[in-house]
DNA sequence: CTAAATACCCTCTTGTGGGTAGGTTTTTAA
DNA sequence: TTAAAAACCTACCCACAAGAGGGTATTTAG
């Protein structure tokens, strides 16, 4: 009877479970203070020497506190890196650059002012990359993917304008997104040690100038 | 009276201390094999994040026992610095280019062949020099020092080639040695994160050769 | 108004780090 | 040969890390 009486409340029984709250208003904020820290850390420490309870006081919370929004130090990493995604990179896949090569590395220079205006984010980036050709690194995977998938949107970009004519024929455009990553890299690098004497973006720029004048059929450098 | 007694012994106690030991002989070799051992946790794991009983570990020592050769993290670290740089550069002081950007651009080239058969020294650099944007890590001073003295060997290098006619007029040699230095970090960084797909030095190769067409006098290539 | 989920905090466990103190064995140089 | 220095070791200390467990107070939806 009671055992019968029970299966059947079990089964009927919808899990009708009423939501009684859902998440306090002031919550997203938190969140939002919360993934700034984590930047500034990562940033100045890396992932490894960065520290949960560290993170958590600039916030004014103790670990535990942090530990309810991001429940491991990898989840924290993981919010941070998708943080990043989208915030950078809209702009290449708004603008139409109508094969011309000078408007992209343009908006490539721009970028890079972009960078020189979060210290935070990109002194972070830069660290990570770093650091992250540990294979032991959580992300590691992560910053593989990355790379290869600017090098493939760059020269995505890049390759029909070898078509439309306005590219150097030959012009081995995945050496170039490479070679572009890599001077942003290394020229981040330079910045991040000594900013007072290192412009992010101008040093870029001249790069840019020079590789523009060297690859676009008609020797175009980037203006200004 | 027994203090008395105690000042004048200390002052006429000639220190005529004896040296009855030196180093023993297989000192070295154990040194050695720590400083490799450093080198190769520094690459995986940067300064901060790798431990002393790990890389005592590594050589079948106990931390003590490390500690006895190196008395702290931090004179490790100093002395791994001092290693590389006594290893690497040697190439650029003894060789004279004779005025020709080649075949200093050359030199550039053959070092980062050096660099990618030297996985362990590379990568502790790479990471090592993004770490050390924080200006407390112990190497930050160091990185400052090298970057500036790197860019002033190498325009040191090129400037007198404009004078001698062989790099174009105009030529900002500071610029091109910075962008030079970012190249290769930047393809140190894609090289580590992906060894399989990636060159070091062909890459670094390649940008070499169209910079060497752009900036010399006679529009050569690195030719090879 | 009220029950339940949320947003915390305190405490504990387990592990690891750099560095010191003090001992023991091995090597070296006089 | 021998005593001092070198080359280790074991055993500590103290600080700090990540995470789990178990609370309490606040907010929210019904």
């Amino acid at each position: 009877m009671t055992m019968h009486t029970e299966v059947s409340q079990k089964s009927t029984e919808r899990p009708k479970r009423v939501r009684r709250t859902g998440p306090y208003k002031a919550a997203d904020a938190r969140r939002q203070a919360i993934l700034e820290s984590a930047i500034e850390h990562f940033a100045q420490w890396g992932y490894f020497n960065s520290s949960m309870p560290k993170i958590a006081a600039d916030v004014g919370l103790t670990k535990a506190g942090l530990m309810h929004h991001f429940s491991s130090k990898e989840e924290l990493l993981s919010a941070v890196l998708e943080l990043r995604d989208q915030r950078a990179f809209s702009a290449f896949y708004a603008e139409d650059f109508d094969n011309d090569p000078v408007r992209y590395l343009r908006q490539v220079a721009a970028q890079t002012a972009f960078n020189e205006s979060q210290p935070g984010l990109t002194q972070m980036f830069s660290v990570l990359a770093a650091e992250s050709s540990n294979e032991e690194h959580p992300a590691h995977e992560y910053f593989q993917r990355r790379y290869k998938s600017i090098v493939d949107a760059s020269s995505g970009f890049m390759a029909p304008m070898i078509v439309a004519g306005t590219l150097r024929e030959g012009t081995d455009v995945r050496q170039v997104a490479a070679e572009i990553l890599a001077v942003v890299d290394g020229f981040t690098i330079q910045w991040a040690l000594d900013k007072t004497n290192t412009s992010l973006h101008s040093t870029v720029f001249n790069y840019l100038d020079r590789l523009s004048r060297s690859v676009t059929t008609d020797g175009r450098g980037l203006g200004d």
